[in-house]
DNA sequence: GTCTATAGCGCGATAGAC
DNA sequence: GTCTATCGCGCTATAGAC
């Protein structure tokens, strides 16, 4: 019983090659990236690319689903907090967490046109994690000002972190401002007329 | 004396070319509009679209400049005044209406990697621009927390111009929230430790 | 099961006819 | 000022070697 998993030999190629799509989209961004690029760094053909992703979107997707996924966690285990400041306060330090963790990737995917095709399109929940993420902060029933508010911060922070006027700024230091500047929006939603 | 000016006939067809690039850009985005595309809803060929521009990044240059001619401008009339207090909400103002008189657009160009590169590779004061625009929110010698707070507002206001999930509302409702937001962020610096 | 070779098609771009 | 023709490259697709 050495060799006879479920998980298939491909498992290791599969996943360098999925490294490599994620460093060159992080310099390159996802447009900018072609199928030569990943399959010339792997030291092997576009073929051979197009054997392990049926698409450039798959490849994309599957590059982006963890950082999905670790979102939709995230708003789920916020959505279950009993109050409502702790279900704000969970929501934005994960997701300032996760925005510091991954940087330009995070500046990419929130932006890049055809990645959020790709994403919006694929991941089967339909893409709705993005409403799901501002119903948590923003709360049920929310007026306009609530809803322009919090996208203006979610927003602002996935786009800050690949910020290159902030590249020279440390991963904790960046996290406690972006934390603080949320905080300031959406920390006390009550002090609201 | 009735057509032996200096400018060309040729602006009639290169206007309608850029209102329909700009039109196809806040679409498709620039990445997803083909010159194939510009050119069939002009009734023209590709090629005849490459007698007025050169490159694509030249279009989507010239259907950028307005805008970025404006952001200077308002830059430029916000750094003239004399309170800092009165520098920032010029700015403030100016930077919202121009987000929301272009919604889509501006989120197009805000995010668009494509259109990035060839704005700021083009549009003579390389790029700087931008730099500019957060210099006067965030003042001069900012500290971190000031930078970061001043690009959270500034790139979540553009991007959130564009969002769908804002796109019933109404455009002085949206300034008017968008006004209030930036100001919450940015409107009072010195009540911050 | 993993890859190479090769080809089709669309796009951005160029050269040159009218 | 607009067109045809053509090129190189990128994504996709298939056939077949190992």
């Amino acid at each position: 019983m050495t060799a006879r998993t479920d998980a298939p030999a491909t498992e290791d190629t599969r996943t360098r090659l999925l490294a490599t799509a994620l460093r060159l989209f992080s310099v390159h961004g996802v447009e900018g990236t072609s199928l030569q690029m990943i399959a010339d760094a792997l030291g092997v053909t576009k073929a051979a690319v197009y054997y392990h992703f049926r698409t450039k979107d798959e490849i994309t997707e599957a590059v982006a689903e963890p950082l999905v996924r670790r979102l939709v966690a995230i708003t789920e285990e916020a959505a279950a907090q009993r109050r409502r400041g702790a279900q704000i306060e969970y929501l934005l330090t994960g997701f300032v967490d996760l925005v510091v963790d991954n940087r330009v990737l995070a500046a990419v995917f929130s932006s890049d046109p055809g990645v959020a095709r790709a994403i919006e399109k694929s991941l089967n929940h339909a893409g709705d994690f993005k409403k799901d993420l501002i119903r948590v902060i923003a709360g049920p029933e929310p007026d306009t000002a609530t809803l322009v508010t919090a996208n203006v911060t979610l927003a602002g922070i996935a786009l800050t972190g690949g910020s290159p006027e902030l590249a020279s700024v440390d991963d904790d230091t960046l996290r406690e401002h972006l934390l603080a500047t949320a905080r300031r929006m959406l920390g006390r939603p009550r002090s609201r007329p």
